[in-house]
DNA sequence: ATCGCCTATCGTCTATCAACGATAAAGAGG
DNA sequence: CCTCTTTATCGTTGATAGACGATAGGCGAT
């Protein structure tokens, strides 16, 4: 992502640059319900979220590609599917941070 | 915000929208770093961020105001200034929405 | 080889975001 | 009252996001 030129040159850390585009990344309900049904069935392929959501199929595809550049999903290529799964470790890593705004390492 | 008609309808609940909202108020890494100078000082005038920030003033009014309506930072009128403080208890409670996606209450 | 299924990508349209300068509004102090 | 300081808002510009239909590409099965 392409932000002014000053504020990629001031004190912005690489982890606030993560932060914020995993947040970003969350920052829509589409994606954020993709998300609990991935959770909630372990994995799925692309069309089953589509008959879940009220989207349409090339949609739902470009939120999960959002999702998988963030690095918050995961997606394996099984034949002409393709089962995508969320990533916890970096869901939580994700929780984590956002917890240590508030009460930095100490 | 306004999303397709469809996806209101759908199942998505009210603490969904909440927690894509905060999200994408968290989504920028200038708001980031709003967020951990205002956390660093405690609380402190605008204008305290602009000099810090390598960005105009009505630009840092803006994202201050994105944070404000997310919830996330408080301003409180100090005569002619305001005093942004954080709202550590909402930002919290969005860390704590992020780890329950991954252990839903049980 | 062809057909059908599943998914990604392209092209388009509209809406929203991000940034800025300029201006307005409101309180403090002379 | 006038002025200075501080912050919000307006208006504009270019970039990005979100949605869709249509199309392409990959794989399995016939």
């Amino acid at each position: 992502m392409n932000y002014s030129k000053p504020l990629r040159q001031s004190g912005k850390t690489p982890d606030d640059i993560w932060l914020a585009d995993a947040c970003k990344a969350l920052g829509h309900p589409a994606r954020i319900l993709i998300l609990r049904h991935l959770l909630a069935e372990g994995r799925c392929i692309c069309g089953r979220i589509v008959e879940i959501m009220p989207l349409a199929q090339s949609t739902v595809s470009q939120h999960l590609k959002i999702l998988k550049e963030a690095g918050l999903v995961t997606g394996e290529v099984d034949g002409p599917k393709i089962c995508y799964c969320v990533d916890k470790d970096v869901l939580a890593r994700l929780g984590t941070m956002i917890n240590l705004l508030i009460r930095p390492d100490n």
